[in-house]
DNA sequence: TTTACCCTACCTATCGGAAGGCAGGTTGTC
DNA sequence: GACAACCTGCCTTCCGATAGGTAGGGTAAA
């Protein structure tokens, strides 16, 4: 459990998530990651043996990661359409960071779906799932308090943000992605 | 120029553009044509030199067919929000063709868009940009006609609908979608 | 009609390289 | 000396791509 400066397996992790949310999972190779980090490729099977077993690792992170973030937002005391603002800025951040052309790791994975096995599967579906209850819960709170209209779906909230999020990489940047979410809260809105 | 029963050039676009539609690109392989054709791996290399001209030609059918088909809805004497219902409707069918795990070509390549060189990567954004047309010309006639609230961005319906496609294929299939489409068609109306 | 030629479509065989993964040795630290 | 971290070196499999050959159809001049 050594923590010296920065453990080489979050540094693994850390470029496996950038070239994933950049390149695809099927585009990443144990090179790369070894070449980022600076080890050798065999080095990077001592942390994780085989491909499926870092994306399952990088998959229980992100989940972790994204709801502890999700959680702040829910739990702060604003009106539910400012919780839905912050909320669909959480993407946005993704795609200001670094290049810009950063998408979401489970919106990439979930276009390479067949190409991981079903336990890795099922966790993309899970931060699905997890995020599609985070949504209603916003929804839900803002029908109440007045500030959204009610009887909205959250399918289409995180559908608008995924599918925002690779459109927009491909052309328009986080310009048109910022355009997208606010036309999304706009919609949504009492 | 044989025509005789389906030209061999045709069956292997349509098993690559099936393949990628599931399974992405760099997850499909010459091999894997080859076998769903029924041909050497070589005579594929006969009619596409490189992966790269495959997926070109690819690319330059699929916007060929996709804007004939968005052509009649737009050209068909209905309102705004009908052409809007059909053009959506057009997604939906691809997600409900066969084991209803199809999703958008251009959605797919999207994601692994550093997996093709410019000329290719210029035709998915010429797919997108085209279609962000249709979409805008559809919601000016739907505003013009009374049948759908002017003002909208054509931005999020193409970011749903791909997105949609994406996640609805992951969990919840063409009934989650269909309901994704609804709740769109519901905003945008007057 | 024959002969020569070219073309398309497909084949076998093979290439160099990159992929994921494993065996086993070395180093550094508690 | 135990253990984790990392190394060299290698294996197998698969990839995209190329070389070179075969079979059959079309064409056209002698």
């Amino acid at each position: 459990m050594g923590t010296a400066k920065t453990d080489t397996r979050t540094r693994i992790l850390d470029v496996a998530q950038d070239l994933i949310q950049r390149h695809g999972l099927n585009a990443m190779s144990f090179k790369d990651l070894s070449d980022a980090v600076g080890i050798r490729k065999a080095s990077v099977h001592h942390h994780f043996a085989t491909k499926a077993e870092m994306v399952r690792a990088l998959l229980e992170r992100y989940q972790v990661e994204f709801q502890q973030i999700v959680r702040k937002v829910l739990d702060s005391k604003v009106s539910g359409k400012t919780k839905l603002k912050r909320y669909c800025g959480l993407f946005l951040q993704t795609l200001e960071e670094g290049d810009q052309d950063k998408s979401c790791l489970c919106g990439m994975l979930v276009a390479e779906l067949y190409s991981l096995d079903e336990p890795e599967a099922a966790l993309v579906r899970k931060f699905f799932r997890s995020n599609i209850d985070s949504i209603q819960a916003i929804l839900d709170e803002g029908a109440q308090d007045g500030s959204l209209s009610p009887g909205s779906s959250p399918d289409i909230v995180l559908a608008a943000l995924e599918g925002g999020l690779l459109t927009a990489r491909c052309d328009g940047g986080p310009e048109r992605f910022s355009t997208i979410i606010r036309q999304l809260i706009k919609m949504l809105s009492a």
